[in-house]
DNA sequence: TACGGTTATGTCGCAAGGTGACATCGGCAC
DNA sequence: GTGCCGATGTCACCTTGCGACATAACCGTA
């Protein structure tokens, strides 16, 4: 997979990934990655296929596991999407606060980056609901499942890297979940 | 408002929604736009920041529209938030069927607008939850009810935006929001 | 009505994103 | 070695988006 030098995708990821940390994401031109990779700018654009993409690398794993844990399991829609996410949280994120919060830092200051990660978060989720419905749901329970689901780990995520959290992710996404239930389960009337 | 000719701002973005119903997003450029409007490409980039903002210009009537709702209400806050699309569906959507189509099917044809939408979306959510939060909710409440409503609210859209559809998309709303409810309710233990 | 000031618009030039066409060079099979 | 193939480089090009400056239309006012 590596010829002249080995890993050039490796190397112009983590090229990008440095530059955007150094400079900031819109200081940083392609020009500027491929010199660092010691490639050229044509050379990024065949293997990513956009400067965006150089940070959303790690999607496809993720995907494949999520997807992985919501076939294999039994568990009620909402239950087993949750049950995939804190197993994500556990084999992925867990032991790379530092990394993930620098990441993060890099899409916040940047409108285009977060549009990129809001359509990443967006397919996987049409993943996880087509791995729903090949168990058989419909396509509204699916989604629905999926979405909330989505939705928990999105908020317990944006707790786990706020700068003075401490809690493990997987933790914080259960509770997360418990508060959702507790506030679409009963119409609540306050007059 | 208007001086040189009246409603530069109206007449591109009527351009702009012409020219990619008719030859598509990426092969429509600014200066096409600009060109029959009568415009120039330079003052297309003084009035949206962008290509895609051509596109994007009824959301600041939603979000007030949606702020205002959920502010004067007491309702609990995910009923207040289905509540407040509910009205954004009759007073904005409701007769406007064909017009939100053609949009649509722009947008699905084009990954840079998805992402643009992505992003709108999330800025309602956003002002949604800081409204709720000035009714003395606290964060994760807030931001809970109004994604989980704004889920609610994308499927019913979905929905009623298929070609096949013929149900008001206010009904629709309420039977997702039922459907959720179901969904979260019980911890389904399926052995 | 002539004036100056304000404001929208036009013109020009340019850096950067992104892509097609073609050249080149390293490795591999034979 | 010869020759092929795939990865990379080079070049030319279009479009996006923006800064700087020029121009023209409208406004109030004397």
């Amino acid at each position: 997979m590596a010829r002249w030098q080995p890993d050039a995708r490796g190397r112009l990821e983590a090229a990008a990934f440095e530059l955007f940390r150094e400079r900031g994401f819109e200081q940083t031109t392609v020009a500027d990655i491929a010199a660092r990779a010691g490639l050229d700018k044509r050379t990024f654009y065949r293997l990513f296929g956009d400067k965006r993409e150089a940070l959303f690398s790690g999607n496809g794993h993720l995907e494949e596991l999520l997807v992985r844990s919501v076939t294999e399991t039994d568990a009620g829609p909402f239950e087993a999407v949750v049950a995939a996410f804190r197993l994500v949280a556990e084999e992925i994120f867990a032991d790379r606060l530092e990394l993930v919060r620098a990441r993060q830092t890099i899409i916040e200051s940047s409108p285009e980056l977060q549009e990129r990660e809001l359509r990443k978060t967006g397919s996987l989720v049409a993943a996880v609901t087509a791995a729903l419905r090949a168990r058989g749901l419909d396509e509204t329970t699916a989604t629905l499942a999926t979405e909330s689901g989505a939705t928990v780990f999105r908020v317990a995520y944006a707790r786990w890297v706020a700068p003075d959290s401490d809690a493990p992710l997987s933790d914080l996404i259960a509770e997360v979940a418990a508060e959702l239930r507790a506030i679409t389960s009963a119409p609540t009337e306050t007059p």
